[in-house]
Order: C-alpha cells, then sequence, then structure tokens
DNA sequence: ATCTCGATGATATACGTGTATCATTCGATA
DNA sequence: TATCGAATGATACACGTATATCATCGAGAT
C-alpha cells in the first residue's frame, strides 16, 4: 500500500489513452473477433502501460454473476476438509473461478449466515458440506438461482444436488466386518449427531449392522466424543474404555485422529493392538498406514469429493440440466493389522 | 435451484411493496438513527417479507470496498496452512469479512494470478504466504491501496507489513541444541528453496549455525526432498541416509511430516531413536508429542499467525497507519525424547 | 403567527462495465 | 459507380446501491 492513494484505472482511461473508444475497447475485452487484430495489439499495450485491471464487481452487476463459488466446510485444521477445499480451489480456479470460503465449525447458524453472505455477494454457486440446515438456510437456497451442490454424504432429500460417499453404508460395513472378524464386545466412538448429518448416518450405520447380527447395542456401546475430534482425545477414551469392568475386544472410531490418537496411546502404554484391543478408524490419514500396527480404516478421498464437487458445479454453470445429481465417490475399507 | 429463474428482490421492490419510498429505504438501512422507528419495523417486516439480500456487488461499486480478503496460501491439504486459513477466517468473519481464497501451490505465478484477480474484485486487503513473489506481482501489490501483509516469516523487506515467525532463527537455534547436545554427524533434510522464503531461510540458519560452530557443510550435509512434503517420503528419507558409509548420528527434517515418517519408519524397523540416531522435526503437528518417542521439533502456531494476521489487517482496514509492521509471533523448541 | 426540527420524498448523479441501436468511414467487390 | 461488409464511433440505457440537494409537511416551541 503507498502512501497516497491513487486513482483507480478505467476502461474510459484506456479508452482516452489509446485514442479509441470506450466502446471499442469494451468490445476488444469482450469479443474480440470483431475488432481489428492491430487495434487489439494497441489496446493490450495501454492496457499494460496503464496496469487497467477491470473492475469485476462493475461486471457483475451488469452479468449478473460474479465467478465465485461460495464454499462452507465445518473445519479446516487438520482435517480431511483442507484436502477437500484444496480440491474444490485446485479445480475451479482453471475456470476463472474463486473460493469464497467460509468455516461453519459445525454450527448450522453459521452455515446460513456464511449463505446469505454468498448470495448477497452474487456468488455463481454454494458448495455446502453435508445435509444440515437451518429451516432459513433452506429457504435461501430455494429461492437462490444457482446451482447448490451439498458434499460429504449421499442422501435422498437433496436441496439441488450431491457428492459425497454413503456414510452410513460405510460405517455399517466396517462393523459387519468386525462382527465377521469375531469379535465380541464392540464399542463404538462417535461425535456427536446433533447437526451433523454425516455423525448421525455412521452412527446409525453402526447401530443398524449390529442389530442385524443380534447384538444388543446399549449406552454402554455407544460413546461419544466432542467435536472436533482431536488425536489427543483418543488416548483418555481408549483408557477408560479399557478400565471397564468388561473391556471392549474391539474399539470403532467413527473419525480418524482419536483413533490415531488411541493407537498411540497403547503403543506407549503396553497394550497390544489388535491383540488386547482392536482399533479401526475411519478418514485413513495418511498416517494410518505408517503406524508401527498400521491402522484398519475406512478410507475417504476428500480431495476426490472436492474435484467432483467443483466438477459438477461447473457443469451446472455450463448448462447441465439440474436432475437432482447425487454423485456416491465411495469409500474403502482398509483392513490393515490393528484388527 | 429451482426450475424457473426468479427475479431479484431489489431495494426499489422493498420500496414499492412498503410504501415508502427508495430513499428512505436505503437511509433505513444505513444510517438507520435517521429514521422512525417504526418506519424502520415497517421496512424490516417486508424486507423479511420479500427476502430481500443487498446486492453486495452493487453497494461495492459505489462504496469502493467490497468486505473480501483475499488470501493465499501454497498448499492447505494436510499443513499448518490449514490452521493458518482457519486462523484468519474465523478472525475475519465477526467484523463482516470474507476468505477470497486461492492456493498458489508454492508457484509464484499462481500467486501473482490470484493477486490479480483479488484487486478484479476489489478486495479490501490480501494476504499472502512469504515473501517469494514475482516482479509483476510485486508492481500489482504497489499500485494496489489496501492493506498487504506477507506472513509466515519475519524479513526487512517488507512490502506493507509482516505476520510470521523469524525462520532463519528458529532453524538456527534447534541446530545450535542438535550441537550442544554432542551430535558429531548431523545431515539436515530441506524442501527446495527454489520461490520458498522460508525453506531458504531454514536452510540458511542451519548452515549458519553449522558454520559458526566450525562444522563443515558439505553437499553430504544437506539433503533435499520434493514438496509437497508428506509423511510418505521420510522413510525412504532416513533409510538411505542409515544405508551410507558415515552415518548421521542426528537428522534435523525441516518440514514436519517427512520427520514424523522417518520416526515412524524407525519403529516398524528396529532402528532405536535417539540411540541410533536422533531426529528432529519442524512444526510441531499434534501427532508428534503422541509418538512412542515424542518428538524434539519446532512448535508454529499457524492458527495463531492467521489469527495476527487478520488483526493486523483489521487495524489497517479501521484506519491504523502503514508503518511497515513486522509482528513475530515467535516459535518455541520443544525438547522430546527423539533427540 | 413564525420558526425550528424531525421525518420523508423527489430528483439527479455516481460507481465501472456491458450492450443495443444507429451512424460513419473506408477499402474491396460486382 | 454502386454496393457491401468490416471496423469503429456516438449515444443511450441498464445493472443495484448510495448519497447530495432541495423540497414538503406536520408537530411543537417561541
Amino acid at each position: 500500500m503507498a502512501g497516497e492513494t491513487r486513482k483507480k484505472v478505467t476502461l474510459k482511461d484506456v479508452s482516452k489513452a489509446s485514442g479509441l473508444s470506450l466502446i471499442t475497447v469494451s468490445r476488444a475485452l469482450r469479443q474480440p473477433q470483431t475488432v481489428h487484430a492491430d487495434t487489439r495489439a494497441k489496446i493490450q499495450k495501454t492496457i499494460d502501460e496503464l496496469g487497467y485491471i477491470p473492475n469485476l464487481a462493475a461486471r457483475s452487476l451488469v452479468s449478473q454473476r460474479s465467478d465465485m463459488i461460495g464454499v462452507v466446510v465445518p473445519i479446516l485444521a487438520s482435517s480431511l476438509f483442507a484436502d477437500f477445499a484444496e480440491g474444490v480451489s485446485k479445480a475451479l480456479e482453471p475456470q476463472g473461478q474463486r473460493v469464497l470460503l467460509a468455516v461453519s465449525n459445525w454450527q448450522p447458524e453459521k452455515e446460513e449466515e456464511a449463505i446469505r453472505t454468498f448470495i448477497a455477494r452474487q456468488a455463481d454457486a454454494i458448495i455446502l458440506t453435508g445435509f444440515s440446515h437451518t429451516d432459513a438456510a433452506r429457504r435461501l437456497l430455494d429461492r437462490y438461482d444457482g446451482p447448490v451442490v451439498e458434499a460429504w454424504n449421499t442422501r435422498d432429500n437433496v436441496i439441488d444436488s450431491a457428492v459425497g460417499f454413503d456414510n452410513h453404508a460405510a460405517a455399517a460395513d466396517m462393523t459387519r466386518y468386525l462382527i465377521d472378524k469375531g469379535y465380541r464386545d464392540i464399542v463404538m466412538v462417535g461425535g456427536s449427531s446433533v447437526n451433523n448429518d454425516q455423525a448421525a448416518d455412521r452412527t446409525q450405520g453402526v447401530i443398524d449392522a449390529m442389530t442385524a447380527a443380534g447384538r444388543e447395542v446399549g449406552p454402554e456401546t455407544i460413546v461419544e466424543f466432542d467435536n472436533p475430534a482431536t488425536i489427543e482425545s483418543g488416548g483418555p477414551l481408549i483408557r477408560s474404555l479399557l478400565a471397564r469392568d468388561r473391556k471392549p475386544d474391539a474399539v470403532f472410531f467413527l473419525a480418524e485422529l482419536p483413533a490415531q490418537g488411541a493407537m498411540l496411546w497403547c503403543l506407549s502404554n503396553g497394550v497390544r493392538v489388535p491383540r488386547d484391543v482392536a482399533i479401526a478408524g475411519f478418514g485413513d490419514l495418511s498416517l494410518s498406514a505408517l503406524l508401527p500396527v498400521p491402522m484398519t480404516t475406512v478410507q475417504i478421498r476428500g480431495r476426490e469429493i472436492g474435484e467432483a464437487a467443483a466438477a459438477q458445479t461447473l457443469q451446472r454453470l455450463q448448462g447441465a440440466p439440474a436432475d437432482r445429481t447425487v454423485k456416491d465417490v465411495g469409500f474403502q475399507l482398509q483392513i490393515r493389522s490393528s484388527t
């Protein structure tokens, strides 16, 4: 920032400096084929000399688009959502779209507020994480006439379209695997399902798989940790579980960081995994495969979800019809030696 | 997105629906104290009924501000920069500012492009990571009349202001610690310094500390890994170092993920840390303290840098003078048992 | 009865870009 | 020479909001 306030260079300035009319300069930029190559070159030259940068706010006003796409993530730090956001950003950027970012901290009210400002800023599309929205947010999105993509889960009641994986199936698959593997006392450790469809679906997936196998599901079976799920929380959690009269022989963490924390606690405290207790995670952060006891987990490709969400958005912006697509990018059980 | 295209509700619509003049409605929103409480309530009621959302692009055109702040990070996935970005976003949001995000992939040309679009979109301020910019980017920023904050390092040739920590000192401190601790054959593993002032300063910090202590610094002492630094790269790196005729007794990784990878490889391959080889990292991701052999590293608080960068930006936007502030948020050696 | 003030309105202009309409110029072609 | 098309220009208006200026009107104070 220089000391004095500089006047901004506008199209009119370029027109004056180049001796050409405003309309010709505008045409040179918007419909280049209609103006002579020599003229275009001359205009480009003055643009470079003056350092003209078009005011996209003004353009947005008349073109009714902003080349910005609003993205809401619940959290960014130490999570797969960073991969997701990077995937979105990198896929959008070559198309001249920029990401307007908001971190909702898992609070639907913050998401609503973000949506409101995205709309106010004329965002061309909105990408959300999850299906948990306030009523007001739903109304806003209903009236909004741009693509809306809900990411990180697959469900039926889509607002517009969705990209993600089946959280319920992923949790259920892993649970069935643990049951088939012969574990008797499986405990699930998950996050709060309040305002979190992913947590809710995962939890329900576990419950459904358990009951389908004739297993009891009681308060002892389901333990809740606080969001955000940290690696630090894993140690105390597994410790308290192992201190129970009836020790679990397998613990399924519905998030990766606490699972890693639990694993590291076991390593440091002489608890043998999976002999003393089996541990399974959810997320497959890169560390998990490299642990001394590589961890069984559900692989999720956050970056891929981001890229797919961006791709779907761009297709819609290029005219693809609103057909309530729900794209399932899938997940994959990574069976390793911790179970 | 609904089927039909909906007409947007404008101030004029609110004016018509409420029976009040355009100017009064505008005043009710911009200078509430000048209009009667009853009238304000009436206006608010119609705003709610119509679902009016002001067009910030139009407002931006006349107010010459956008309430958006451009942020460039080199990478987001699995890195401290996610903490940084989250810190920035959360600190800006209560002030009604939104983050325009760009991921540069460590490429100055991408940063330049991002800066250009930030300016075009009338961003009120720009927050960058690092001091490595293209010449064109420098010219753009010189002409730009909003605050510019360069984050993640401290240097003298600041464009406008900076927030970060002294990468050179951090690397030098750790190196001195290793030397004082008695390690004879210290090898440094760092990222490419090309277009990366942080990597360059850290590397130089190691070199300076080594030569100050009378140690030889040769090609054997300095090993380079590819960016982005991954946890997977750590294993092969330490393996090749330990296969040398002259094995290092300490390895200082200038990034945290490869250090963690190296540590895990040692754990899995019977290499005792620090007895066979000491390992130090740089970054202090939460995992490092929880490893079976807790890792010595340099603690960096990415989130704090983000918050400080945002705070500095906001102060400037609220009128604080451009005094080329360089805020040092510091770092901290975390001496643990891996050295 | 005059004056002041609070509240509201009418009108105009500005912000920077895009575009529709119509006009002009010039060189090439029939 | 008449015609046509390509290239450029002049003018006007639109996008949605903000605000400056001046006007109006009624209630209360002097």
